[in-house]
RNA sequence: GCUCAUGUAGCUCAGGGGUAGAGCACACCCUUGGUAAGGGUGAGGUCGACGGUUCAAUUCCGUCCAUGAGCUCCA
């Protein structure tokens, strides 16, 4: 006679052992038909799921996540059915949920092509409308195993022989397809009403590139028509803001085929690139930073030296001279130590903190590389703390204010953070990684940052703290990192004088709080959509004048901004002020100075921003304090106090 | 690096075994116009590169390069 309790706190007898179904039907009808699956004393399962004593029930409809987690993880099946249908040589492999959706793996004799996709997709769509019932049967392992080996699917045995072996696998049958799953799924495939398939790629089996190449299908899918649509509106937009694509249409960089991953920045795409890197030299000089610059091309041996070449020694790019090898360095750290090597340190010198705008090459895989956003050369905002081991907390709290000051400078205010731990291939004795991963959670700790663990995801020297910003749409950016480093100054003999005199080895923190500036230019260009705030903006002002009779007073107005800094650019063409309006607005220049024989005869400029707004005629100056507040704000709304950013 | 797709004018794209087309941009001319597209004329292409098939290849086939979507990797 099980009692049930439901999430409102109110309770149902029954007489005899019920299902979900029964229940939800007992409350309503209309809860009966909305029903995909319930959750048992907190466990998930279907309708059809019998409970036969006292239990607290929630029902699942398509208003929870979990029961969108149901309809992707059932369109899924629906998908590999559909496919063995159509291919029945195809094997089934794995189709989990993820993000907006969902993706199947299959082993075919040769991909999936666009074209299959469409065939699939409207067989999917007919195995929806049969409405087949979903049914759920257990079988012990050894016995799956035979199972699917008897049936053809060699992929699904293997999985199966993974588990161990005394569990119950349960299997599910929709028509004349069934899968090894977990579940829970719909009660019956008409459940699933709106769902897409979105491309075809290429994935390892087990996400191993040594093993074969699986076919993958991935496809989303939605409650309802309305959220479908949606989400499809929702990558639209986001395709929009492309870099790639802004940066054609505002002219900012191009790459092209004779310099795969590398950028040839334009005037415009420079200026913001400028801005950013003038920003972070002030802001590491306040922060006391000294900043330097080290060689390009360095000899093999330091990088042997520094352990690098052991595991990235084909990711280097690297040339012969008078038969000795040089490196192009694909990163900072063993020159920053050679500058700390210079002459003699004190522990007095502690903590030297040496920042470098270090240009990097990397041999990225050629399929790796993405617009700004993975690139093979690149500059990196890098520094390296030489500190002791007291001052290490200290140091990577100050490094968080400041990459939190900046971030908020760009206006970028949701930051994640991720501590790495040790990975397999490390250099340096555990007990020393015991340390310094326990001062970068401590460091976290007491700032009060809430951050997740990432095990094994450390750089072979050292843990490391991870920051990410959210940008507009949400997507997660990882830009900052602080690592500490017991290993490297120790190999490359870096040393101190200490306080009783003897000679320590100074730990080394990495830091970066944008990465690359060429990235984060991409994330702050597909952010804004090429509508920067006016202290990044490549052109701040525009200055269009009405008739050749305003050509002057529109130049000795162009050179006065160049005089304070500013970047202004005139339009000085023969076209309809309407027009050059357009083009300058669709540019996304913060301000438009409208000049005609009115605003010569008063000496004042008409003032339009890109949204359209008039801000009417004013006078030189009080434009001047419009553009400088708005500038001096940077990206912060609402204004507030930066950290020392004024102290000049 | 792996899989699939793509590569035609500066940009966005159409076309197709007989050496190519549109819109925008560009140049010149007319127009000097007050807040999101004034009009006319013109120039512009080794159809990604290299091979093969063919009387003939930008089109079909192969290789390579680059790009795109994923996978793998990312000091």
């Amino acid at each position: 006679m099980p009692v049930i309790s439901l999430p409102d706190g109110s309770h149902r007898s029954f007489s005899h052992a019920v299902t979900v179904r029964d229940v939800a039907a007992d409350i309503g009808p209309g809860l009966a038909k909305a029903a995909l699956g319930g959750i048992v004393n907190g466990e998930a399962v279907d309708t059809r799921f019998v409970i036969d004593r006292d239990a607290e029930l929630a029902i699942i409809t398509d208003r929870q996540p979990e029961g969108l987690e149901i309809i992707r993880h059932s369109t899924a099946h629906l998908l590999a059915q559909a496919v063995k249908q159509l291919y029945p040589a195809a094997q089934v492999t794995i189709g989990p949920v993820i993000d907006d959706g969902f993706f199947y793996d299959f082993a075919y004799e040769r991909q999936f092509t666009p074209e299959d996709l469409q065939k699939i997709e409207s067989r999917m769509e007919v195995l929806a409308r049969e409405n087949l019932t979903v049914s759920r049967r257990l079988m012990p392992r050894d016995e799956a195993v035979e199972y699917f080996r008897s049936i053809g699917e060699e992929y699904k045995a293997k999985i199966i022989a993974d588990i161990p072996t005394n569990e119950v696998i349960s299997l599910y049958r929709q028509g004349d397809f069934e899968d090894l799953c977990r579940g829970p799924h719909v009660p019956s495939t008409g459940k699933l009403k709106a769902f897409k398939l979105t491309k075809v790629a290429g994935a390892y089996w087990r996400g191993d590139a040594n093993n074969e190449m699986l076919t993958r299908i991935y496809g989303t899918a939605w409650a309802s028509k309305k959220d479908l649509k949606a989400y499809l509106h929702r990558l639209e937009e986001a395709e929009k803001r492309d870099h790639r694509k802004l940066a054609k249409k505002f002219d900012l960089f191009h790459i092209q085929e004779e310099a795969p991953g590398m950028v040839f920045w334009h005037p415009k795409g420079w200026a913001i690139y400028s801005a950013v890197e003038e920003y972070m030299r002030q802001c590491q000089r306040e922060f006391g930073y000294k900043e330097i610059k080290t060689p390009q091309l360095v000899d093999f041996s330091l990088w042997q030296k520094s352990g690098h070449a052991d595991k990235f020694d084909d990711d280097m790019f690297s040339l012969n001279s008078e038969g000795r090898e040089f490196v192009i360095k694909p990163m900072n750290c063993p020159c920053h130590v050679q500058v700390f090597n210079q002459g003699l340190r004190s522990y007095r010198d502690l903590p030297l903190r040496l920042a470098e705008f270090g240009s990097c090459h990397r041999n990225e895989p050629s399929g790796s590389l993405h617009g700004l956003m993975r690139v093979r050369g690149f500059v990196q905002d890098d520094g390296h703390i030489f500190c002791t081991e007291e001052q290490i907390q200290y140091e990577v709290s100050k490094f968080i204010t400041l990459l939190h000051a900046v971030y908020k400078d760009f206006g970028f205010e949701e930051i994640i953070y991720r501590l790495s731990t040790r990975p397999e291939r490390r250099v340096g004795a555990d007990d020393l990684w015991d340390k310094a991963e326990q001062a970068l959670a401590q460091a976290l700790d007491s700032a009060n940052l809430p951050w997740q663990e990432l095990p094994g995801e450390g750089a072979f020297y050292g843990p490391k703290i991870e920051f990410s910003l959210k940008d507009c749409l949400g997507r997660v950016w990882q830009c900052g990192t602080i690592q500490v480093d017991y290993a490297t100054p120790g190999r490359l003999g870096a040393q101190y004088v200490a306080e009783d005199g003897s000679r320590q080895t100074p730990v080394m923190l990495h830091r970066a709080v944008l990465g690359s500036f060429e990235r984060f230019v991409g994330i702050l260009i597909e952010h804004y959509e090429g509508a920067f705030p006016a202290w990044l903006a490549p052109q701040q002002v525009a200055i269009l004048n009405i008739t050749h009779r305003q050509t002057e007073y529109c130049q000795k107005l162009h050179s006065k901004f160049a005089d304070l800094r500013f970047r202004s650019v005139t339009d000085l063409r023969n076209e309809k002020i309407g027009f050059k309006i357009r083009e300058h607005t669709l540019q996304r220049v913060p301000y438009l100075l409208v000049i005609g024989d009115k605003e010569v005869e008063r000496e004042t400029i008409a003032v339009r921003t890109r949204s359209g707004e008039d801000l009417g005629s004013m006078t030189f100056e009080s434009f001047l304090d419009l553009l400088r507040r708005d500038v001096v704000h940077r990206s912060r709304l609402p204004i507030c106090e930066t950290n020392g950013d004024d102290s000049h």
